[in-house]
DNA sequence: CGCGAATGTAATAGCATATAACTTAAGACC
DNA sequence: GGTCTTAAGTTATATGCTATTACATTCGCG
C-alpha cells in the first residue's frame, strides 16, 4: 500500500494518502524534538508532494498538530492495552505505570507533543483529539481493577494519571540526575501506584463495613 | 529608572537596560500564549529597538527563552517564599502547593513555558536556569519541614513536585471538567499534601524506632 | 463519456529568525 | 579635555516557514 511507503511514487499526481502519510511522517520528526520539529514544508518535501499540498487535508499547522496528537494518543493506548494484557505476576496498574514512564522516556518529544502543548486544551469536546484522550484516561480507570464506586474510582484514576506525568515530566527535566539521583524514576512510580492499590483497598474496605452496617 | 518604564525614551540611541526590558516583555508576552507567544522582532518593536538590536543580548531565540524561563524560576520561587511565610494554620507543604496550583492556573503560558518546554531539559549544569531550577525545588525541601534523613526528604520532595506538576498539567487539560469534575483540583492536591505528611511522619517514627533499638 | 469534486501545483504575500557591515555613544586612560 | 576601544544599536539582506490565490489534473460516479 501507498501508506505504508509513506512516500508518493514518482509521475503520480495524486499521493493517494497524503493525509494519513503527512501525520505518520510527522510524528517521525516530533520523535525527537516535539512539536516543533514539525514543519509543514519539510513533510512535504520529504513525501515529493509540492509545499501547500498539504493544506488540502489540514486547514493549518495546529489542525495537523492536533491530528498528530490524537493519532499518537491512540498508540498510547495501544500500549497500554498491550502493557495490560501481557500475563504476568504483576498488576494492571503497575504493568500500565510502567509502560507510560517508558513511553514518556522513550519517545519524550513525542510526550511532550501530547501533554505539554496548547493543543489538547484546545481540544473541542467531541473533537477526534479529545475523544482520543479521553480513551486512554479510560484505561486508567481500567487499570485499577476496581469496581465504580460513587467517584471515587475516577478520583484515583485522575491521581495516579496526574502522578504518573509529574515524574515522565521530572525525569525529562533531569532532576534525577543530581543528588536526588538515589531515587530512581521507577521508585517514585512504584510507590505512588503502591499508593493508589492502598487507598482503593482502604476505600473498598469502608464502603464494604458501610453497607454491613446499613443492612 | 528606565527598566521599569521598559521603553525606550525617544531620541536616546542607547535603551539603556535593553536586556532586562526584553525579559520582562517576553515574559508579559508569554503568560497567555507560551513560548510560542514570544518573538524577537515583535518584542523589539514594542521596546521601540531596531529589529536585530536583541541579538546584540541573546545569541538567538533559545537563549531569550531560557533567561525569561529563569526569571519564571524564580519568580516562582520568591512565590513559594512569600506563602511560606504566611502566618497561617496550614502547614508550609500545604501553602506551597496550593500556590503551585494557583501559579500554573493563573500563569499558564509562563507555566507551560518552565515545565513543558525542552529549554529546561536542555539547560547545562551550572546555567543560569539550572540554578533556578534548584533554588525552587530547594524550596519544596525546605517546605516539608523534616530534617534530612538519608535520601528520604528528598524523595518525599521529589514525589509531591511531580504529583503537584500532574495535578497542573491535567488542570490546564481540562480533565477536571468531565465526569472527573467531581474531584477538584484543590481535592487531589490536598490528598498528595497529606500523604506526603503522613509518610514522612512514619519515616521519622521508623527512623526514631530504629535509633532506640539501636541504643 | 463527461462532469463535478477532490486533490495537487505554481506563484506569491507576509512574517520571523538570523547575519553582515556600518554607526553611535559611553567610559577608560593618558 | 581629547582620543580610542568597545558595547550597543541601525540598516540592509538572506533564508525559511506559513498560508492564500488562481490554475491544473485526476478520480469516480451517473
Amino acid at each position: 500500500m501507498r501508506s505504508q511507503l509513506a512516500r508518493k511514487p514518482a509521475n503520480t499526481y495524486h499521493h493517494g494518502d497524503l493525509r494519513d502519510a503527512l501525520i505518520k511522517a510527522a510524528l517521525r520528526e516530533a520523535e525527537q524534538g516535539g512539536a516543533e520539529a514539525i514543519s509543514i514544508k519539510a513533510l512535504a518535501k520529504q513525501l515529493g508532494v509540492s509545499q501547500p499540498a498539504p493544506y488540502r487535508h489540514f486547514a493549518d499547522r495546529e489542525a495537523l498538530l492536533a491530528a498528530v496528537t490524537a493519532e499518537a494518543f491512540r498508540q498510547l493506548s495501544a500500549i497500554f492495552r498491550e502493557a495490560m494484557a501481557k500475563p504476568s505476576k504483576q498488576s494492571k496498574l503497575s504493568l500500565l505505570a510502567q509502560a507510560m514512564l517508558e513511553f514518556g522516556l522513550r519517545r519524550n518529544g513525542i510526550y511532550r507533543l501530547m501533554f505539554a502543548s496548547r493543543t489538547v486544551s484546545c481540544a473541542t469536546k467531541g473533537s477526534e483529539l479529545h475523544e482520543a484522550t479521553r480513551e486512554t484516561f479510560a484505561l486508567v480507570i481500567e487499570a485499577l481493577e476496581v469496581p465504580a464506586v460513587g467517584y471515587l474510582r475516577e478520583r484515583q484514576a485522575l491521581k495516579i494519571w496526574a502522578a504518573l506525568h509529574g515524574v515522565v515530566m521530572l525525569a525529562e527535566q533531569g532532576l534525577f540526575t543530581g543528588e536526588a539521583a538515589h531515587t530512581t524514576r521507577e521508585d517514585l512510580v512504584e510507590d505512588f501506584v503502591n499508593e493508589t492499590k492502598a487507598a482503593l483497598a482502604n476505600a473498598i474496605k469502608d464502603a464494604r463495613r458501610r453497607k454491613a452496617k446499613g443492612s
